[in-house]
Formats: structure tokens, sequence, C-alpha cells
DNA sequence: ATTAAGATACTTGATACCGAGATTCTAGCA
DNA sequence: TGCTAGAATCTCGGTATCAAGTATCTTAAT
């Protein structure tokens, strides 16, 4: 049973405040710096690509929506989690780097879609198996049955946040 | 056997690409929402002490390493994974607030220790009380038996991560 | 004592993000 | 029809972050 650092970390609030159940930081703590690991990971995959995470993820979310490979800007952020600012920006590069178009929405004057461009779907194309083989790789430490109940876990805690 | 956004984003790369084992996307992705929505409940709560999330957990690991309550710029970089910059401005705006005060480490003249002011001790006392009671209150779906089995398996998976 | 190598902290410049506000438009109701 | 509430997008100002570079200092070897 080896220790990471969020075990210290927990010894150390044992010792310092006795009286307190810090166990939630058992899993918030490990949640918050594996979550920094995974995005550093990610970034350095899709870096290969002219990307960063948030342009791959903006891509990646009107790749997997299927054609015409459009959604509305709208759409984008609240799935991505991100500011209606934010996502304006990253359209914006991706834009640039004629990864994406924007296309007037034609049913609403207010509105837009954002579409893939040939070139942005290539690029996203291999980004992802790019992706998807790092992932493998980062879960390799884990076997099937371990990834299967930990996926589990992560979703019943997800799911009490989404709604 | 409820579905959370992440299953939806499975279904669709199963659908577009079913060439590609997508499975890994299943605790990746998981793990990033999970991981914004924790940050955001934190810094929530904290923000109640006149505090943000990064300025947290300079107080609180400078608390928990006990007395007297100081470390060096740089563990407390290392520590919590970011650079050397960003801790340089949390502890400018710290020492700002009276909370820290950096004092010269006597062995080193190059450096510094970051030390804990009384009022930024009594600030992170209570701040970490409410932060403990808010992380029981994230996690109240998972029993105790799911809590030990999920912190074990981060705990695994941070391992192949941090060494 | 001198020098070289490495450690430490800070500074600077660029980038990404958020929140609030501005603009434009739709939809529903009187 | 005319009006109002709200939606969709973008703009703007402020902040947090990182990477790279600078200055200072210690350590160890000569």
């Amino acid at each position: 049973m080896n220790a990471d650092p969020v075990d210290a970390i927990l010894a150390q609030w044992q010792r310092e405040r006795p009286d307190l159940d810090v166990s939630p930081m058992g899993i918030i703590g490990r949640m918050g710096r594996l979550a920094k690991h995974l995005e550093r990971s990610i970034q350095g995959t899709v870096s290969d690509f002219g990307l960063n995470g948030g342009e791959f993820d903006v891509l990646a979310t009107l790749r997997r929506s299927g054609p015409p490979y459009q959604l509305s800007p709208t759409d984008l952020f609240n799935t991505l989690m991100v500011s209606s600012g934010t996502m304006t920006h990253r359209i914006d590069r991706l834009e640039q780097a004629d990864l994406v178009k924007r296309i007037p929405e034609p049913r609403d004057r207010r509105g837009m879609l954002i579409q893939l461009t040939s070139k942005g779907f290539n690029t996203i194309e291999k980004a992802v198996e790019a992706h998807v083989a790092n992932g493998h790789r980062l879960l390799i430490v884990l076997d099937e049955a371990e990834r299967e109940v930990l996926a589990q876990l992560l979703s019943k805690l997800l799911i009490s946040f989404e709604e």
C-alpha cells in the first residue's frame, strides 16, 4: 500500500487538527492534483497538432456531434463549462487558424453556427487518435475492473453536481 | 444506472468513430468536469473569508505544516503544482492582506520564509473548518465503502504520475 | 581565495479566463 | 400591431497563470 503526497497531507492535518475529520480531502485533494496532471498530459499531446487543451475540446465537441459538424457557441460553452467570453476567444483563434468557420444561423439572426472546416476535421481526427492513445497509456496502472469501478464512482459523483 | 453527460459523449464517439476505444475518456472526462465543479465549490466556500482558491491553498499548506507555520516559496509552489511566478504573485497578495509575511531565511540569504501572521492563522483556521464541512457535503452521495474505494483508486493513479 | 555550477526568488511578457455590460434579435402577450 | 422579457453573441476590464529570463547567493572544487 504505497503512499502518495495526499497521504502526507492528511497525516499533517491529523496531527494539527485532530478534532477535524478531513477525510474528504483524501478524495478532493487527489482529484485536484490528478486533474492537473491529466491536463498537462493532454496539453502535451495535442500541442503536436498546434492546439492547446481548450481548442482541442472545441474541435472534439464539433467532431463528435456528427455531420454537418456544427454547433452554436452557446451549446459549446455550456458543454465545456466555460464562459461565453472564453468561447468567443477560442472561436476567434480557431477561425484565424482556419480550423472552424462562423456561419449565420438561418433561423435566428442573433445566432451563429460554428462549423469544422476540412482542415479542422483532418486535424481533430488525428489529434483525437493521439489523445485516445495517450489516455490508454495514462490509465495503464489500472486493470479493467478497476477502471470500471472508478468510472462508476466518478459518474455517481458527477451526477450529484449536474442537476 | 443513471446517465451523466460523459455517457452521452462516449455514445457520440462510439457512433462517429467505432474504430476507436475511447473508454479512457470515461475516466479522464469525468475527472476534468468534476475537478471544475469541485474548484468552483471550494471557491464559493472560501470567498466568505476573503480568499480565492489559490490563496486558500497557500494558507492551508502553511497551517498544516505546524509551528512555526513557515515554509519557503519553493516548497510552496512545488507542493501546490504552480510556477514560481504564480507563487510570487500569491504571496504578494497575501502579504498585502496581512495574512502572511516574508521573513529572511537566516541560513541562506537568497531565501525567504513565508510565515502565517496571526490574522492569517485565524483566517485559515475558520476557512479550513468551512472547507471540510463543505467537503463532507459534496461527498454525501457516496457511502463510506465507496469513498474508501475511490480514494484508493485515485491514489493508485496519482502515484503513477508523481514518480 | 577564486571560480564554476547550481539553486533560489523575482520580473517580465504573453495568454487564457471570467464576469458584467452592450448590442442585436426573438417570442409571447396584450 | 406594439411592447416587453429574455436570449445569443460579442466586447471590455481585470486577474491568474505560465515560461523564460535576470539577479543574487551558496556550495564545492581547484
